[in-house]
DNA sequence: AAAAGATTCAACCGCGATCCG
DNA sequence: GCGGATCGCGGTTGAATCTTT
């Protein structure tokens, strides 16, 4: 016996909602604010829907502050971070994106974010003086890297294990200085770890039991032109994005 | 200009989680 | 604590639109 089904199939309209039907969905939800029970709304509001279809359309396209298309170069960073960290929790990934939908993240990755990952899915090289543009957190002097409170917050509340986040291989080891707390020793493979050391590759939010770091330790390296490349709390992140371009870039 | 192929994205489906009597 | 109802999510579909041949 399978599962009973949410509505009668054959008694609800399906496919693309009709202007006038939408302007009946937002004019009941507006009226009678914030709905308790999805599957009797249709009924009350006089529309020949489902309840989870009502539900669906609010949420991804009448509901007030949604944005359609024209993902930034930072949504599309903020994707790829959470999307690598965590996996395909669109819900989760949406929420550190205000004004966007779990829908629209999900199928702007299946339709580009992806392609574009495949397309480049390559070996990833950094060379010396190369600027990776770093989020950061915690102690880190910020000055000089794109910072973010929307991935301040994934990484200090997430706690997922790591997996797919390629590792930076650097074809000319550089040398940075830390600052900070030695304890922050958490980029694996001649990542950071005391101060003023050659890395040669560096593997963001790896620690010692391959988690993500928690909040504390915190710290800052930079690169022999000051940069800093960013420790993230106890964790390190570079640019997806830019790391995939390197080559393109550099030549 | 037309056909074929590719892309986009709104909407549907079904399952696990949660709520509530 | 149990079980049915509902919610919320991620995967998938398919019609509409765009691009290429």
């Amino acid at each position: 016996m399978g599962r009973a089904p949410c509505c009668d199939k054959t008694k609800v309209k399906r496919g693309t909602w009709s202007p006038e039907e939408d302007i009946t969905l937002k004019n009941y939800i507006e009226k009678f604010g914030t709905v308790s029970n999805w599957i009797s709304l249709p009924q009350k509001a006089g529309l020949m829907r489902c309840g989870k279809s009502c539900r669906l359309r609010w949420l991804n396209y009448l509901r007030p502050n949604i944005k359609h298309g024209g993902f930034t170069e930072e949504e599309d960073n903020i994707i790829l971070f959470l999307y690598h960290n965590m996996g395909s929790r669109w819900s989760v990934i949406a929420s550190h994106l205000p004004g966007r939908t779990d829908n629209d993240v999900k199928n702007y990755w299946n339709t580009k974010l992806k392609k574009k990952l495949l397309l480049k899915n390559t070996t990833f090289k950094s060379t010396t003086n190369t600027k990776l543009n770093t989020y950061c957190h915690g102690n880190s002097d910020c000055s000089n890297t794109s910072t973010s409170g929307v991935l301040q917050h994934a990484m200090i509340n997430a706690n997922y294990q790591q997996n797919l986040v390629p590792e930076v291989v650097l074809s000319d080891p550089i040398q940075v200085q830390e600052s900070g707390s030695p304890s922050t020793n958490i980029c694996s493979s001649g990542g950071v770890s005391t101060s003023s050391q050659e890395v040669t590759s560096l593997s963001p939010f790896e620690n010692k039991d391959g988690l993500w770091p928690g909040n504390g330790g915190g710290g800052a390296a930079q690169d022999d032109d000051g940069f800093l490349m960013g420790l993230v709390g106890s964790g390190f992140y570079y640019d997806l994005l830019n790391d995939f371009d390197f080559e393109e870039k550099i030549g």
